[in-house]
DNA sequence: TATATTTGCATCGTGAACGATATAAATAAA
DNA sequence: TTTATTTATATCGTTCACGATGCAAATATA
């Protein structure tokens, strides 16, 4: 017989990556027809809070490497959705503002959020509910990346 | 002023991206150490439950598409933790095997549970709150894959 | 039995993630 | 002010995810 924590069912990551995965496919026909991504949309969410961030600041925010928002500034910026400047007074820092393209894109996408999260609610996940789940993971994500962080010294 | 609906700290699934991603990485060290990835390491807690499984049961169990699974499979077969024979009674099917290899894993990773157990506890997921977690992204994950499942009608 | 459809898996292309490494600019130390 | 270190991005290689498509075996239908 197998052990109780080798048991799938008893797997919290497989759930997390599981509820991530099918959660990120709901966006994907929403995001699609404007030509982005879930990676792309979070960007812009960054983006639309506050234009004209450096990328490390939206990597931060995102608890993203910098090797991963690189390419995927790149792609955004082929698309015209935003447009990179070297910084003024730091030459190394690479700015990332928001193009007329990516602005207007918060009002075409005006009607995402509500219909996710129509998708999502069920029995147990309610408006109600929703602010506790989220501050379990809030909690957990503070947890995990500050291990992270002490990992690296 | 941004609206609510689209403030990065009011998105469930920002959240959930999170927390996947920081969990997996969390996972890394100690799965790596014995050349595994986390997605192999799934594969393998499907056949410790039951070994000999053909792709697609996998493939439903972690509710991934087979197109994701036959270059895992490929990979871990390479590494010699896995073998793939063709179905007997079924030639279209591919049975995947555990190798003495794969099996004798289950002991070297046996404190890999109890290590990432301890690494997410924090004041609001506990060995109480984690059931009441667990439900929720149950549930969570119940609604969204049969939506999916509509979608391709 | 011939033909059509379904099923199970594989291949291909694209876009993340991320560890490792590189490079140039800025800052600190000598 | 040289030299060393740190900081901000970028590049590279590998491994997922997944939509789209292909193909052969199995099954259903005519």
């Amino acid at each position: 017989m197998i052990k109780e924590e080798f048991k799938l069912d008893n797997q919290l990551c497989f759930r997390l990556y599981t509820a991530s995965r099918l959660l990120t496919q709901t966006y994907h026909p929403l995001l699609a027809e404007h030509g982005l991504t879930y990676p792309q949309y979070l960007v812009l969410l960054v983006l639309w809070e506050k234009d004209a961030q450096p990328v490390n600041d939206i990597a931060k925010r995102l608890l993203l490497e910098t090797n991963t928002m690189t390419p995927l500034l790149q792609r955004m910026e082929k698309e015209g959705i935003i447009e990179r400047r070297r910084g003024e007074k730091d030459a190394r820092q690479m700015i990332v503002f928001l193009t007329r393209k990516g602005k207007e894109l918060q009002k075409k996408l005006a009607d995402v959020p509500f219909t996710v999260g129509g998708a999502v609610m069920c029995s147990s996940v309610t408006p109600e509910t929703a602010p506790e789940l989220m501050r379990m993971l809030d909690d957990m994500i503070a947890r995990l990346s500050c291990r992270m962080k002490e990992e690296n010294l």
